[in-house]
DNA sequence: GCAGTGTGGTAG
DNA sequence: ATCGCTACCACACTGC
C-alpha cells in the first residue's frame, strides 16, 4: 500500500456531485448522513492522484471554512468553547462525523476534513482505530467523541486525556485488553480458555459446518454423483486465512510486511503467517520467539491477535459464494476450506469457475485470496491446490499429469501423510525418497510393508491420481461421512491442580459441557474414555510455555456403560473413578480429555423399544444367557425387571428414593458380574488383587507425598471404586448361599467405622445404597436364600445405624453433592 | 478368527 | 506470559 491518503476519509473529497450550497442545510438529515458515510467507505479505488492534491484540498478547506463561518453565524450561540482547537474525525463515531462537525463549529472550533499537512489538527476524534492507523497517528492527541459531547454539556473544556483512545500512545503492537488470568480451578476457566483457543475454534467450526451440511441434506436431498460418473473436484482454500483476515481487519497490506497471528511474544504458537513471513523460514505452529530470531536484523515482524468473529464472518461469505455457485456438492473441510464437486467440465469451464470464485471471494473479504486446485479426483484436486498456492489456481487434466507435476510435490503433500509417515517413507529406501515422482517408483508391496496395509494402498493410488475407498466416501456417502460418531473435550493447557477434589470439580464441569452438547444432539453415550496427560518423569515442573503441558506421558482408559445414558451423575461418577484408577498424583496432571465414544440416538418413545422379561432371561441356560445378554447390551435393550417391592422395611428408614444413577450402575454391574462365575469372596479378592498388583508401585507414589487425606484401606484396596467393586462382588457371590462370612463382615464393619469416623459418610451412604439396590434387584430370585436374608440383616443392623447416627452431619455433606472420594 | 482396548497419527 | 482442540482412522495387542 503506497502511503495512506487521509483525504479518503473526508466526506467532501471526491464529492463534487453534492451541491456544496446545500451541504450544511442537510447536515441533520439522517438519510444523507448515511449516504455520505457509505460513499466515504467505498473509496477503495483511489482517485486522489488525479488531482493536484495541494491546490485541490487547499481550496476545499477554504470553502469549508467559509461555510463553517456562515453556519456559526446562523446557528451558533457565541460559545468559544473549542476556540483554537481543530479536530479531525477518523472512521465511524457516535455521534457521527457530521454531528461532531456541527458541534465543534457551533462552539468556535475548527473542523478539518483531511490531514494533508501536519500540525494543523490539534485533536483526532475516533471511537476505534485500526492498528495501522494507530501507528501512523501515534503523534496526535487521539480521543473519543465523548470528549466533545461531554465538554459541551459541562460548558467547559474537559481534559482530553480523560478521553484518550489509547492508554499508551507509544504502543505499536496490538494491546489486548488485560483480563486477569482465570485459573483452571475457577468455574469460568473452560469458557475463557476456549474463547481464546484457535484449535478449539477450528474444531468447533468444523463440526458446526459438518452438522450444517447434514441438515442441509435433510432439507433438500442433494444429488450424489454416481460412482461410475466422471466428476470434477475443486479444492478451495484461503491463503493463510487467519493472517489474511487479521491483516485486512487491522489495515495491513498482507504483501507488504511479514505478519503472524498469535497471542504472545515468546513461546506462543504462530497460528498463521503470511507468505512474506514464510520467506524468512517462518512457519505455522512455530513459536513467536523462534520466528522473531529468524528475521533479518532491523526488520520487524508484525504480530496480530485473533479476531474469531471476523474469521467467522469471512468464512460465511466464502461459503455463501460456493453455495451460490451451482456445484452439485459443497463439502465443508474447515472454516476456510471446502471441496466442491460437479460433473465433467472442460478445462476452460474449470478455469472460468476458478477465476469467478477467486474474484468473488476477494471482493467480499477485503481482498483475501483463495487458491484452488481442480482435478478429476479428490487427491488430484488436493495436489493441484498445493501447487497453486499462494494466490493462484491449477487445473490438472490427464495430460497435466506429467513428471514435472509429480516431481514438484513432496511426500508430505499427500493427504494423510504427516511428518511421521513422511520420515518413515523417505528412510525406507536408499537414497531417500524426496518427491512424489520417486515415490511413484515404489512397489505397492513395499509401500504396504513400510506404512501398513491401508495407508500403503492409499498412497499407491494417490500417486496415480486415484482416491482410495475411504476418501471416496466423502463424495459418495457424504451424509454418513459427515455424521458425528463421537464427542469429546480436551484440555492440555493451563492444567495445574493441587488436590483430587479440584480435579473432581473440573471433571464435573467438563462432563457438564459434554452432556450439554450430547443432549443438543439428542444422543446418549454408552462408552467413555478418559485420557490424561501426566508430566513425564524428570521433566521440569513448569515447561517453557507459560501454563503449557510440557513433555507428558499420555494414559487412557475407557469404560462401558451397560445402558446408553446422558445422565450427569452416571457419567461424572464414572470418569472420576476412572481418573483414580489411572493413579496420577494431582500435581502431576497436565491435561485431561474425556470422550463419549459410542453415540446412540435417544429413543423418542421408550415404550416402543423391545424389551426382554427378566424372568425368562434369568431362566435361560447360562451360555445362551450370556450370549443374548451381550447382544441385548449391544442394542441397548433393557431387561425388564418386575421385582416386587419387598424392601419397604429399610426403604422407610433412610433411603426413600433410589436415584436412577445408582440403579443404572448396579444394573450394569449385575450384568457384568453375571459373566463372572467365581462366587467366593476370597477368589474374587485374589483376582482383583492380581489385577491391581502391577500398579502397586505407582500407587504407593500416588498415596505417598501427594495425597492430602490419608487413605483408608479395605482389603488392601485404597481406591473407593475398586472397594465398591470388591464389596459388590462379595454380595453377589454370597447372596445365594449362606451370606457373608463372619470374619469378612468384621473387616467390613471396621472399614465402615473408619469411614464414618473420618467424616466420609457419603461413602458409607453410597455403599449402603448400592447394596440396597442390589438386594432389590436380586430379591425376585434370591429372596428365599439364606444369603439374601443375611445381607438384609447386615444392611439394617450394621450399615444403616451408622448412617442414622450421623444423620445430621451426613445431610450437610450431602447437600454439597460430594459423591465419593479416595 | 473375532471383538474389544489402548495408542499413534493426521488434519485443519 | 498464554489460551497445546478434537474427530476419526488404523493398527498392535489381548483374551477367548
Amino acid at each position: 500500500m503506497s502511503g495512506y491518503n487521509y483525504e479518503e476519509d473526508s466526506p467532501l473529497a471526491n464529492k463534487s456531485n453534492i451541491p456544496e450550497k446545500s451541504f450544511l442545510e442537510s447536515l441533520s438529515d439522517d438519510g444523507l448522513l448515511e449516504y455520505i458515510a457509505g460513499l466515504s467507505q467505498e473509496q477503495g479505488e483511489d482517485h486522489g492522484e488525479q488531482y493536484s492534491r495541494g491546490d485541490y484540498f487547499h481550496d476545499k478547506q477554504k470553502r469549508q471554512e467559509k461555510q463553517d463561518r456562515e453556519f456559526r453565524e446562523r446557528y451558533g450561540n457565541g460559545s468559544e468553547l473549542f476556540s483554537g482547537i481543530s479536530i479531525y474525525v477518523n472512521g465511524f463515531t457516535k455521534p457521527g462525523r457530521l454531528q461532531l462537525h456541527e458541534m465543534v463549529v457551533a462552539n468556535g472550533g475548527k473542523f478539518v476534513h483531511f490531514l494533508s499537512c501536519k500540525g494543523r489538527v490539534s485533536h483526532i476524534i475516533a471511537s476505534n482505530l485500526p492498528l495501522k492507523k494507530r501507528v501512523e497517528l501515534a503523534s496526535y492527541k487521539i480521543c473519543r467523541p465523548e470528549w466533545i459531547v461531554d465538554s459541551i454539556e459541562e460548558g467547559k473544556l474537559l481534559p482530553w486525556q480523560d478521553y484518550a483512545l489509547l492508554s499508551d500512545q507509544d504502543e505499536i503492537q496490538p494491546k489486548l485488553p488485560q483480563t486477569a488470568i482465570v485459573s483452571c480451578k475457577h468455574p469460568d476457566f473452560l469458557k475463557q480458555f476456549f474463547s481464546k483457543s484457535r484449535l478449539h475454534h477450528l474444531s468447533n467450526w468444523k463440526s458446526d459446518l459438518r452438522a450444517e451440511f447434514c441438515e442441509r441434506f435433510l432439507e433438500k436431498p442433494l444429488r450424489i454423483p454416481g460412482k461410475s460418473e466422471v466428476v470434477t473436484v475443486f479444492h478451495i482454500d484461503f491463503d493463510c486465512f487467519f493472517a489474511s483476515v487479521s491483516a485486512a481487519a487491522n489495515g495491513f497490506d498482507i504483501h507488504a510486511e511479514p505478519i503472524v497471528v498469535c497471542h504472545g511474544t515468546k513461546n506462543s504458537d504462530i497460528a498463521s503467517c503470511n507468505y512474506e513471513a514464510r520467506r524468512y523460514g517462518i512457519r505455522n505452529g512455530m513459536w513467536v520467539g523462534t520466528a522473531v530470531r529468524m528475521m533479518p536484523r532491523g526488520k520487524k515482524l508484525v504480530r496480530l491477535g485473533y479476531d474469531f468473529e471476523q474469521f467467522e464472518l469471512m468464512s460465511k461469505r466464502f461459503y455463501q459464494i460456493l453455495h451460490d455457485s451451482q456445484f452439485e456438492l459443497v463439502l465443508p473441510i474447515s472454516i476456510d476450506e471446502a471441496v466442491c464437486v460437479t460433473g465433467y467440465l472442460t478445462h476452460s469451464e474449470c478455469e472460468l469457475i476458478c477465476r469467478g470464485i477467486r474474484e468473488n471471494v476477494s471482493n467480499v473479504t477485503n481482498g483475501c485470496t483463495v487458491s484452488i486446485g481442480c482435478g478429476g479426483s479428490l487427491v488430484l484436486a488436493r495436489l493441484a491446490l498445493k501447487r497453486s498456492k499462494p494466490d493462484g489456481y491449477q487445473i490438472v487434466d490427464c495430460d497435466g499429469l506429467d513428471d514435472v507435476f509429480w516431481s514438484h510435490l513432496k511426500i508430505e503433500d499427500l493427504p494423510g501423510v504427516g511428518h511421521s509417515l513422511a520420515c518413515k517413507i523417505s528412510e525406507y529406501s536408499y537414497p531417500p525418497i524426496g518427491n512424489l515422482l520417486e515415490l511413484r517408483q515404489m512397489a505397492q508391496d513395499s509401500l504396504r510393508r513400510c506404512v501398513g496395509e491401508k495407508m500403503g494402498n492409499k498412497i499407491y493410488l494417490a500417486v496415480r491420481g486415484k482416491d482410495d475407498e475411504e476418501s471416496c466416501k466423502m463424495i459418495y456417502e457424504p451424509r454418513q461421512f459427515f455424521q458425528r460418531k463421537s464427542l469429546s473435550i480436551d484440555i492440555n493447557w493451563g492444567i495445574r491442580f493441587d488436590t483430587i477434589y479440584e480435579i473432581d470439580e473440573f471433571i464435573d464441569r467438563c462432563t457438564q459441557y459434554l452432556i450439554d452438547k450430547l443432549r443438543e444432539l439428542d444422543k446418549k453415550t454408552s462408552q467413555l474414555t478418559l485420557k490424561i496427560m501426566k508430566r513425564s518423569k524428570d521433566e521440569a515442573i513448569e515447561p517453557p510455555k507459560y501454563l503449557g503441558m510440557g513433555k507428558c506421558d499420555p494414559v487412557a482408559r475407557s469404560t462401558r456403560l451397560g445402558v446408553p445414558t446422558d445422565e450427569f451423575g452416571v457419567i461424572a461418577t464414572e470418569i472420576k473413578s476412572t481418573f483414580r484408577s489411572l493413579c496420577c498424583p494431582p500435581r502431576e496432571l497436565r491435561g485431561i480429555a474425556i470422550q463419549f465414544n459410542k453415540l446412540e440416538k435417544t429413543a423418542s418413545n421408550q415404550a416402543k423399544l423391545p424389551f426382554v422379561d427378566a424372568k425368562i432371561y434369568q431362566n435361560l441356560p447360562s451360555d445362551v444367557k450370556s450370549e443374548i445378554g451381550r447382544e441385548l447390551n449391544k442394542r441397548s435393550i433393557n431387561i425388564r425387571r418386575t421385582a416386587p417391592k419387598r424392601i419397604n422395611s429399610y426403604q422407610e428408614q433412610f433411603i426413600q428414593e433410589l436415584p436412577t444413577q445408582i440403579r443404572g450402575e448396579v444394573e450394569n454391574e449385575i450384568h457384568i458380574t453375571n459373566k463372572v462365575n467365581k462366587t467366593k469372596f476370597d477368589e474374587i479378592k485374589e483376582q482383583v488383587a492380581k489385577r491391581q498388583n502391577e500398579k502397586v508401585n505407582a500407587k504407593s507414589h500416588f498415596l505417598g507425598e501427594n495425597t492430602i487425606l490419608l487413605p483408608i484401606k479395605f482389603q488392601n484396596q485404597t481406591n473407593f471404586k475398586k472397594i465398591i467393586q470388591l464389596v459388590m462382588n462379595w454380595v453377589d457371590g454370597t447372596i445365594r448361599s449362606q451370606g457373608p462370612h463372619e470374619k469378612d463382615l468384621r473387616l467390613f464393619e471396621k472399614y465402615l467405622q473408619r469411614l464414618s469416623d473420618t467424616n466420609r459418610l457419603p461413602l458409607v451412604l453410597r455403599i449402603c445404597k448400592l447394596i440396597s439396590v442390589k438386594l432389590e434387584l436380586r430379591s425376585e430370585f434370591f429372596s428365599h436364600c439364606n444369603g439374601f436374608q443375611e445381607w438384609e440383616k447386615v444392611l439394617l443392623q450394621m450399615i444403616l445405624p451408622k448412617l442414622n447416627k450421623n444423620k445430621h452431619t451426613f445431610q450437610t455433606v450431602r447437600k454439597l453433592d460430594i459423591d465419593f472420594d479416595t
